[in-house]
DNA sequence: GCCTTCTCGATGCAACTGCATATATGGAGA
DNA sequence: TCTCCATATATGCAGTTGCATCGAGAAGGC
């Protein structure tokens, strides 16, 4: 589609697009949360991941395959995590190297609490400014983005 | 189009897409650029904000406004810059309480060799993945996600 | 078993960010 | 002019990130 060495104009824009309103629309929805007292969005991803895996619970590392985060950071990010009481650390019997992450009761009223700001600010940036039909037009485009290849 | 309070399904689903693919999009070229020795996307930014404003120059509270960065993050980004002699700092007679930013000649030569990177890394992730009429379509989408209304 | 290599996770340090606030000038109005 | 508020930019401090690396256990070959 070109020589691969020189993008094309109408791919500058959709690539700039791309980036500024993502942007925006992050700030935006983490705005809201910091306005509410609650913590970042990546902390919702995290129980999100916990609350909807078996048992509640995963391995650090799938946290770091199923976040596109550096490995470091969620040990960090867990960390905070527990310092807050969000999540437990269990030994895995299993695999002496690590452990598994288990969200807690506290966790989840977190989860319901991050949702009650995260959904609607969704609803109001997605479902307010677009249909149905654009939404899955978008997603499927996003898709074929994000495909490797 | 909805309650205003529980996002729709195809909502959350475009909304997940968008900012993992924006995220994964964004790292594959600050990974191109680290690699090949480059300062962050955000430096081209300001390089090319810079290059294409009338005599080279803007205001910092410009540059604040086209980039959607805080300003104490454009503040010390600048500082970054011109401690690589990337951009001058020269005073404004019109208005004592701030000055212009101006590109340098190793400015536009930095700019130069940042898109020698990105220009490739867009046409892999966009013309290598989608013709002309999915990135329009794509662009006319996000540009309807950025409205706020 | 023993060695080598790989995977999992944590951490010291430097750089960067966010927040609140400081400094200085501009501008409007009494 | 003097006062008061707004705008432009910088900065101290605490929290977070990135990079490199470390230590520990797992896994495979011999």
């Amino acid at each position: 589609m070109s020589d691969h060495t020189e993008p094309s104009a109408s791919a500058i824009a959709a690539w700039s697009r791309l980036m500024r309103v993502s942007r925006q629309l992050h700030e935006a929805v983490e705005g809201d949360l910091k306005a509410a007292g609650l913590p970042p969005l990546e902390w919702y991803d995290v129980l999100h991941e916990l609350a909807t895996a078996e048992e509640g619970r995963l391995r650090p590392y799938q946290l770091v395959d199923r976040m596109l985060l550096a490995q470091y950071n969620v040990s960090r990010l867990l960390q905070r995590m527990q310092d807050k009481g969000l999540v437990d650390r269990l030994p895995d019997d299993a695999d002496g190297r690590g452990h598994w992450v288990a969200i807690t009761q506290s966790g989840r009223a977190m989860r319901r609490a991050m949702w009650a700001v995260y959904g609607p600010a969704i609803a109001r940036l997605v479902d307010g400014r677009m249909d149905e039909a654009g939404q899955r037009q978008i997603h499927a485009l996003l898709t074929r983005l994000g495909q490797r290849g």
